[in-house]
DNA sequence: TAGTGGTCTAGACCACGAC
DNA sequence: TCGTGGTCTAGACCACTAG
């Protein structure tokens, strides 16, 4: 009931939160201590809890198995996800990173290969960009990134070579990473404090708007010590 | 109404399939030849052409966005997604691959490493496989995998050294993926046609149930050559 | 103003599982 | 038999966009 009351004086003073979200949110405040495979309560009985319809209730629980919170088990319940491994992937997990970009231009007319990868005309501007990634002062690895100037709107630019994940840049859309194995380039080497001879994962990454228009391409070195790439699914 | 009828058909003859899959399946039939951004009709029409609710044709469409095909724009409509890349993992998707097992044991009692990362007691039974993958008789990589026995009902056991798929043998539930650049070991690499000191992608993948127990664990070397790893989203 | 997607309700019936 | 999640309906109001 207290419960219930925050939501609502929230949504009358015009946060507005949806009702799902708010319900998603309290689902996640209660469980995020419970042990794996306790059971919540069911959909009836939050319902009437949340003063919602079971729909909405479903949705926001539906909303929480997509994410790995949860798990339902027809006609028994719905369960605590074990959580020890929540879905996560290091390629775009860059909280505790940091940047240092050592390059920065924006080219028109270049005979760059990356101008093909992002369907760009010779006449058409983009951004290039290239910068180290370190943790803890460990170098993670070194990137190039190509950002199509038109994708951009002039604030997103004035903001690129400050920005974390280009993903952020850009609405959603779909990412399509390739892995390939190399040996560490000489002239990358040292930033990666790598011996030459190292074998190392590049991952090239090509972001696309979900109209299927190319926005940015990424090529990431690697450093296989202190990077390890992860993905949980 | 053809469309309609076609699914009732379906649902007296008790095949049964829900209206809102069966609205899905119907859809991308619909859409599967159009060029991207084509506007879906609008949900209401859908749901008076269906004879179904909004919300019915809502899951539908839902779904659908969830799966890549579709994308929404608020207050404007529902289009058709670029589909040139749709959602993929090169490391799941085993459709033309072929197998061929080596090695094929139960073991109890053994020293192995991957024992731990099983969470497995000394005494449990842990299925042992070794195999190579081969598309159009290329060698894509070799695959070292161990099954915890105890999660396996009999049928399944019987046809392990037969699945493609490991991940077919399990409900679902979790896999983590880590990559690790190595240099192919000398004791693979004329299996899989590589010449010694070329870097390669080992992956390794951990399968959980969704309650948390470990189920089974795989290593791969990935021949760079006849397979690119590559992971859409 | 008309149409769209976004949210939400208050019911309903079903199959299945545990008791 | 009772409770669960799975599916479905027929409405409703909202904010936003385009003509």
């Amino acid at each position: 009931m207290n419960v219930i009351l925050e939501y609502y004086i929230d949504k009358v003073m015009k946060m507005s939160v949806p009702l799902y979200q708010y319900i998603k949110e309290q689902l996640i405040e209660i469980i995020q201590d419970q042990a794996a495979n306790t059971p919540v309560q069911s959909e009836r009985n939050l319902a009437m809890e949340f003063r919602a319809s079971r729909m909405t209730v479903r949705r926001a629980i539906n909303e929480l198995v997509d994410e790995g919170y949860l798990y339902r088990d027809a006609n028994k319940g719905t369960f605590v996800s074990d959580q020890s491994l929540l879905k996560r992937n290091t390629l775009v997990n860059s909280d505790t990173y940091s940047y240092k970009t050592l390059y920065f231009d924006v080219k028109i007319n270049t005979e760059n290969p990356m101008r093909k990868k992002l369907n760009a005309r010779a006449d058409e501007a983009v951004i290039h960009l290239f910068r180290t990634i370190k943790e803890d002062e460990l170098p993670i690895g070194v990137e190039e990134i190509y950002i199509k100037r038109s994708e951009l709107s002039d604030a997103d630019f004035a903001n690129v070579s400050k920005t974390k994940k280009v993903m952020d840049l850009l609405g959603t859309g779909t990412s399509h990473y390739t892995f390939t194995p190399e040996l560490v380039p000489a002239k990358y080497a040292s930033l990666l404090a790598l011996r030459i001879g190292t074998p190392i994962i590049v991952t090239e990454c090509l972001i696309n708007t979900i109209q299927g228009r190319p926005l940015a391409y990424l090529r990431t070195y690697n450093n296989p010590e202190n990077r390890v790439i992860e993905i949980t699914s």
